[in-house]
RNA sequence: CGCGGGGAAGUGUAACGGUUGCACAUCAGGCUCAUAAUCUGAGGGUAGUUGGUUCAACUCCAACCCCCGCAACCA
């Protein structure tokens, strides 16, 4: 562990209070829950890093940090993947679950804890969840619709093409109804409207934030919260007291944020985290904003808890251009990136050539480009060069004096990763310009040892900002640059 | 007229009503501590199109063209 003497700087405008202020001492981070119908794809693993940064950013700062990610089991979708090879569904969820585990060593993530909505106290929590919501809030209707079994959905006689549905042209929708259970969403459009227009609850960015506005402004209706048991193949978390019905699946899934903490079970740690004084904040990718900043909003609001404080959505990662799609074929699998490239590239790529507000690309082409030029030829060429400076000259390493950059701060708390990375990266090439003008290869004397020690400390400067993005790589050149200096192999070799 | 986002050097990206900045790539020099790395300098954009507001527009407004998301079970 670091011992983080840490100065936290001012906003250095100082007129504009970061998003993030340190005022408040407790966070809760989160990731979405992904489904677990297939391994886990880059589009994670970025939202994953993008949540462990911001999670070790905080814990460095001093902050009182728990962060939770896990995994979305209830779906029906699971079970027609689980349909279409054949297993349990049980085995199946247990499969890739595992998958999305493996995620946490292979790109070094630092959750807490990792929540499965098929465990028994998530299911639990839901349910007490369910029950919390005010009782005027939850009613039953009867809906109908055109159903097709095929995509296991309703559709709108619009949707139909000549009768047929869209997905299945030889199925002819049937005219279904059932009972559900409905959440009245209507109650609450005027409240949680108003909160996103004051920034209580804040989206970031703002276009997402005028997205989900304008959303809300066309008028919310009341949302189906519940399926039956048959459509659901028994797969779901039953409803209280009614064992016809299970939840809809996000309803229950949207739930991980508390059950994470123990909801329902572990009281204790949920109280400490989901209360008035943590900063809670979801990372989540922009197509499930809706259910976020409007659904759980009112669910919340319902049940009469606390709120998130901050939701960050991200964009999504193309690949060559295009979107990932299965059909396609262009899934891009993280733990093979991160074998090829290393974990600390990996997270580098998601988090500087990713940006934060919006869609980006991933090409291998574009990965090497970036791993030679930052990686290689900035921060490992930069460190080979001081370290056999050093080396040559004896030079013993003192503690140097550890600040983050002003800047760092600034664009953390925007959750603009790519500029706080650019932040250090300006350090790292006024180092290698000041190696250029002092020539410290013609040095000698007092003036050599100065000015060796000057870049000794950069290197820790920029070591130390380098925690939260890049630990591992930060980890061994800290352990390089304590005690007697030693030259060692390059961090990335080129490729 | 469903909603929303975006068009800027070869590529990717900032800020901004007043000499388009940065990174990668390209080219020319310099250096030798370093991973053919690094440093200095250069070339390259009439900012999608057209019109308007203004002393001044990449920036504000309008129209149009093109790309891309979303449209209520996709990170």
């Amino acid at each position: 562990m670091y011992e983080s003497k840490c100065v936290i700087p001012r906003s250095h405008r100082g007129e504009e209070e970061s998003i993030l202020s340190n005022k408040m001492s407790k966070f809760y981070i989160t990731t979405a829950i992904p489904y677990v119908n297939a391994a886990p794809h880059l589009g994670f693993a970025l939202e994953a890093v993008q949540a462990d940064a911001v999670a070790r950013y905080h814990r460095l700062l001093g902050s009182n940090v728990f962060f939770a990610s896990g995994t979305d089991e209830n779906s029906l979708k699971n079970v027609q993947a689980a349909e279409a090879e054949d297993t349990p569904v049980k085995e199946l969820v247990d499969k890739y679950a595992s998958r999305f585990q493996d995620l946490k060593q292979t790109l070094n993530l630092t959750y807490d804890v990792f929540n499965r909505t098929a465990n028994e106290h998530h299911i639990k929590g839901a349910q007490k969840f369910w029950n919390s919501c005010k009782k005027e809030d939850i009613y039953k209707k009867s809906y109908s619709g055109l159903y097709c079994v095929g995509c296991e959905e309703f559709y709108t006689e619009e949707e139909l093409i000549e009768g047929h549905c869209p997905e299945h042209p030889n199925i002819i929708p049937d005219q279904v109804s059932e009972e559900n259970y409905f959440f009245k969403l209507t109650n609450y459009q005027k409240q949680i409207e108003e909160l996103i227009e004051t920034d209580k609850l804040k989206i970031v960015p703002d276009t997402r934030k005028n997205e989900v506005l304008s959303f809300i402004k066309q008028g919310l209706k009341d949302f189906s919260i519940s399926r039956s048991v048959e459509r659901a193949k028994g797969w779901g978390v039953p409803i209280p007291d009614d064992p016809s019905q299970v939840m809809f699946v996000w309803f229950d899934a949207l739930t991980t944020y508390l059950t994470a903490l123990g909801y329902g079970t572990d009281e204790e740690l949920f109280n400490k985290y989901w209360d008035k004084d943590t900063k809670k904040i979801h990372v989540i990718g922009k197509g499930i904003i809706r259910f976020h900043s409007v659904y759980w909003i009112a669910m919340l609001l319902s049940a009469g808890l606390p709120l998130p404080n901050i939701e960050f959505v991200h964009g999504y990662i193309t690949v060559n251009g295009q979107k990932i799609s299965k059909s396609l074929g262009n899934v891009i699998d993280p733990f093979v990136i991160v074998k090829k490239y290393g974990t600390d590239a990996t997270r580098f790529y998601l988090l500087k050539e990713i940006p934060a507000y919006a869609d980006g690309d991933f090409s291998e082409d574009r990965f090497k480009e970036v791993y030679n030029a930052d990686l290689a030829n900035g921060l490992g060429n930069l460190v080979s060069r001081v370290a056999k400076l050093c080396e040559q000259n004896n030079v013993e390493a003192t503690l140097g004096s550890n600040v983050w950059c002003t800047d760092l701060e600034k664009f953390m708390g925007e959750f603009k990763f790519n500029e706080a990375l650019s932040v250090i990266w300006k350090l790292i090439s006024e180092a290698d310009k000041k190696i250029n003008q002092e020539k410290p290869w013609e040095l000698s004397g007092d003036k050599l040892k100065a000015v060796l020690e000057d870049l000794v400390k950069r290197i820790q400067a920029i070591v130390y900002n380098l925690r939260p993005f890049l630990p591992e790589t930060a980890e061994k050149i800290s352990k390089q640059f304590s005690g007697q200096i030693k030259s060692d192999k390059p961090l990335f070799p080129r490729i």
